[in-house]
DNA sequence: ATTATCTATAGATCTATAGATAATGC
DNA sequence: ATTATCTATAGATCTATAGATAATGC
């Protein structure tokens, strides 16, 4: 079916392998650091063959960028909108499972942490996603807590929009320490940091 | 005294400058993103001037690096040595002079993150800065919990590597999150953070 | 003699465009 | 006709070097 099947394979598989090649080398270098000339050798084809892809190296970054989020969401394994109904004791296991997938895709999250860190200066291609992303990811879990106050799960007191800071600055600074030194124990830390958060803000329920 | 007075005194003060000035386009751009002659203009010298102040660009990069270190240093006002005796609530408190100290020096932090991020994954001149520091920071915090446990201030139990990383995490992570949107409350974050903390780890005084 | 500068430039890149070539399906 | 490629190249950069100029102190 439709037009000129097999050229029109052999398109959908080097762009595949274009995006994948971007990515390792953008987490490694960032976006500034690397060169088309760079992706293409490894991938296989000549510099402008990279643009009959792509129309611009920015537009190659966006691809890379809409890719990690859909591996993201695969990895959690809810739908959008079942991610807006979760309450705090599900938001946290959420973030477990994020970290415990990411211990295996370092290139993953290399390639978030150094793009965001390029693009927070504003005037890159990625400034508008590590924005939203960033806000996106703390909503989730302010309104976790929110949902879980209202039901009457957590103590009184508790400010969701400082909690749901620190729980995900908590994710991300560890990421950056294992970036580092991936002898860092990523996972565990992070478990026992949800394990005294729950400790200090759930009210112990009545046996 | 000296040789050539006015003209040593106009070098100190270019290279001042250009470390000043490189400093906040290395913070925004990144060390790849940026070139001596963008610093050049701005400092007001020609590209070859700076590089009779300073033989290479990864040259310049190592000034700005040893320039902040002393800065985080001077911010916190004690010696290397004192920095190496204190117990876990002293070192808490160091912490939180310097989230204080960071939410009014932005391009500080942002030259910090960015710089690491590139630096990560190897390739970088700023790398062995980059793993020497986090080693550091890092230890300085889990030697100051292992002090707290041999003192008996800790309740049993406490793992000093996982709670030390943890601790360093939660101040970059929300760093990091700062960075993005400086609306964050960095440091009424990160004081709910010690005070959870505390409460968690810390043997109950007897009044 | 020393130090801080400058202009000019070599030699490497980099992105993006122009225009050709090949393969396939209609 | 469409799609995927390629070679060649324009036009901007970038770092670093070579070599000249100016000011000052000995």
């Amino acid at each position: 079916m439709a037009t000129t099947d097999s050229a029109a394979r052999s398109g959908r598989s080097s762009r595949a392998r274009i995006v994948e090649v971007a990515l390792e080398h953008f987490a490694a270098h960032g976006y500034r650091g690397t060169s088309l000339a760079r992706i293409a050798k490894e991938a296989g084809l000549s510099q402008p063959g990279i643009l009959h892809h792509f129309p611009t190296k920015a537009a190659l970054l966006g691809a890379v960028l809409t890719e990690r989020d859909k591996r993201d969401l695969a990895a959690v394994g809810l739908s959008d909108d079942e991610m807006a109904d979760l309450d705090f004791p599900q938001a946290l296991e959420v973030l477990e499972k994020i970290a415990a997938r990411n211990v295996t895709n370092r290139s993953l999250v290399q390639f978030a942490h150094l793009v965001s860190a390029e693009a927070t200066g504003g005037d890159h291609p990625a400034y508008e996603w590590v924005t939203v992303r960033t806000a996106y990811v703390r909503t989730f879990v302010t309104s976790a807590i929110r949902r879980s106050i209202e039901a009457g799960q957590l103590v009184d007191g508790v400010d969701p929009d400082r909690i749901g800071t620190l729980v995900v600055g908590v994710l991300e600074g560890l990421e950056n320490q294992w970036l580092v030194d991936p002898d860092i124990d990523m996972v565990g830390s992070f478990q026992s940091f949800v394990e005294m958060l729950r400790a200090s803000l759930e009210v112990p329920v009545r046996q």
